[in-house]
DNA sequence: TTGTAGGCGTTATCAA
DNA sequence: TTGATAACGCCTACAA
């Protein structure tokens, strides 16, 4: 591959002008730049972006880590942020952490070894003092989906507390008064949000929280499934399930629908997140919208603003909305 | 960030015996090395890679370039390739290069300014000499699921053909005799292979290949929807349809349900490529496996045996195999 | 075994 | 406006 110094050498000047050509940094007579532009064209040169990262100090890479690629969630998340990045002129350095902190510690020390100049992560699996630290360190760092106290202007989550309240309220407004929670694992803040949402949109219709109906899973079709059958096992009466992802939801709806209960007639259901496949389902399912979209581009924005380029509104907290579609039935005007 | 230069001064020894310890290049003495060490943890030294890769002249990353980083199809093979390339100690850099060919030109030009070390790409809508072109420049490159024959040894793809072959064949065997193919693209040669497959098995059994129960659309399930529509509206008769993917099987379920055809009752249905939410449909959609997993695993094994890492066996054609679910019924035996 | 010095391809500084 | 020349951080002959 071509190098400066061959183009420099074709067109008869020195490295540094060609590179002012390139960079236009200063000016440069007319003739000389012609002549560097012709060069480079007849030897197809293209700036050696290593070398340009080492002497600017700056790669123009934004890294990203999240748990897993595949799946819809996290590849939505990805799609959104390489579009908006790109036109920021940042480019994408991607990471799987897997589900585990050591693996997660290192997707991100892998990344920073890279010298991206930022970094966005959804990291469930690290301390806080990690993050806290790596933000110390000086690299600008987007948390997506994780709320820390301490770093309350580098986070950007969605009110989950607010998003299980208001599936829990459709619920209560539709006339289900014995619902059934499949909750996340409550060491996950979401997860612990969302149930508290639950709690608190009961609470407010003065009914009395009941453990029996709450069963604890981990945001995995498998487990909400097998959650499912541990509630039904208990010969518990509900008329609803609210399970706080859609991927429990798909596992609870297999469980009802092999024992025979129908979704909605019998039992309805409600998810969170609004996966691509929710509408799929038959009944297709009601969820509440995890605004993924947006999430993407805040977490760009934020990302653009800490590397200086740029001063725009960021939104902190994004809220989720219901998406009404046909697994919840209406026990009050169907009475 | 601490540089070699803080380690050694620290160290009381030369930049060169840092590096040796580090890389292992070397022998070095004992009491030097552990005095390397001890101040390469003080200081948390981590070596730039940057810096590496312009010494090396590698970078240690991969380039992939697919049209888009969401959706279950290409996020899977993110996910896949991902993960292998990792085991063999390489990175990713991805980019997603929309669907026309300026922009998969410009994704591709954008990897390799990155100096990745080789590319894998899933581009549809480049020339075949623009790739050809780009294999002599000298850089390493796979390409996935097209097949150019000057680049035989270069390209990971299924047998289209066989597939569309084995579709047909299985519709054919439960007794359908009139079968609506609603194909892809025909600018695209799986889909053309999709297509040929289904003229195979029915030439091979005798049955004339009928244009009017053929409708082209683009892959997507609002085109799968439209030319299920269209095929409608011809008043033609058909027992099932074979869409060669996945998402225009989707588009044309829901167009049959709205017209009140009952699937698989009344008008059978066999998708391809098993994406996801195949399987969440109801009922379960049957169609052809196509085999994400092997095919990202044999493209990075192809990378890394250009690299000159390996001599792995490469499996260049991959076979894709039907998967029976309940979307399509059995008119022999139901009769 | 160790250190010096030159190179990887750019950009930035400073005279000219 | 231009061109040497010194960074950038690391690796690797070569020499000691």
């Amino acid at each position: 591959m071509a190098t400066i110094k061959d183009v420099s050498e074709l067109a008869g000047v020195s490295q540094a002008t060609v590179s002012r050509v390139i960079n236009g940094t200063s000016r440069v007579s007319h003739d000389k730049k012609l002549k560097v532009e012709k060069a480079i064209k007849e030897l197809a040169y293209k700036p050696n972006s290593i070398a340009q990262a080492l002497a600017f100090s700056r790669t123009g890479s934004v890294g990203i880590m999240v748990p897993e690629l595949g799946g819809p969630f996290y590849s939505g998340i990805l799609h959104n942020m390489e579009e908006h990045l790109r036109r920021f002129g940042y480019h994408v350095v991607v990471s799987a952490g897997s589900n585990t902190e050591a693996s997660q510690k290192e997707s991100i020390e892998f990344l920073i070894s890279r010298r991206v100049d930022a970094l966005i992560v959804h990291a469930q699996n690290v301390p806080d003092d990690y993050l806290i630290q790596i933000e110390e360190s000086g690299i600008p760092l987007v948390i997506i989906n994780r709320f820390i106290p301490e770093m309350k202007s580098s986070c950007i989550t969605i009110d989950n507390e607010l998003g299980g309240k208001i599936a829990t309220q459709y619920l209560l407004k539709m006339g289900h008064t014995d619902i059934v929670c499949i909750t996340g694992p409550l060491d996950k803040s979401d997860a612990r949000g969302r149930l508290q949402g639950y709690r608190n949109a009961l609470f407010d219709a003065g009914i009395e929280y009941d453990e029996v109906l709450v069963a604890e899973a981990s945001f995995t079709e498998e487990s909400g499934a097998s959650a499912m059958e541990k509630i039904i096992r208990r010969k518990c009466h509900f008329t609803a399930v609210f399970a706080t992802n859609d991927h429990m939801a798909l596992g609870a709806y297999e469980v009802l629908a092999e024992q025979g209960y129908s979704v909605p007639e019998q039992v309805s259901l409600i998810g969170f997140d609004d996966i691509l496949f929710a509408r799929y389902l038959t009944p297709k399912l009601t969820t509440m919208n995890f605004p993924i979209e947006q999430m993407s581009l805040e977490a760009v924005q934020l990302v653009i603003q800490k590397l200086g380029n740029n001063k725009c509104d960021v939104n902190f907290k994004l809220l989720p909305s219901l998406v009404v579609r046909n697994s919840v039935k209406d026990l009050l005007t169907t009475l």
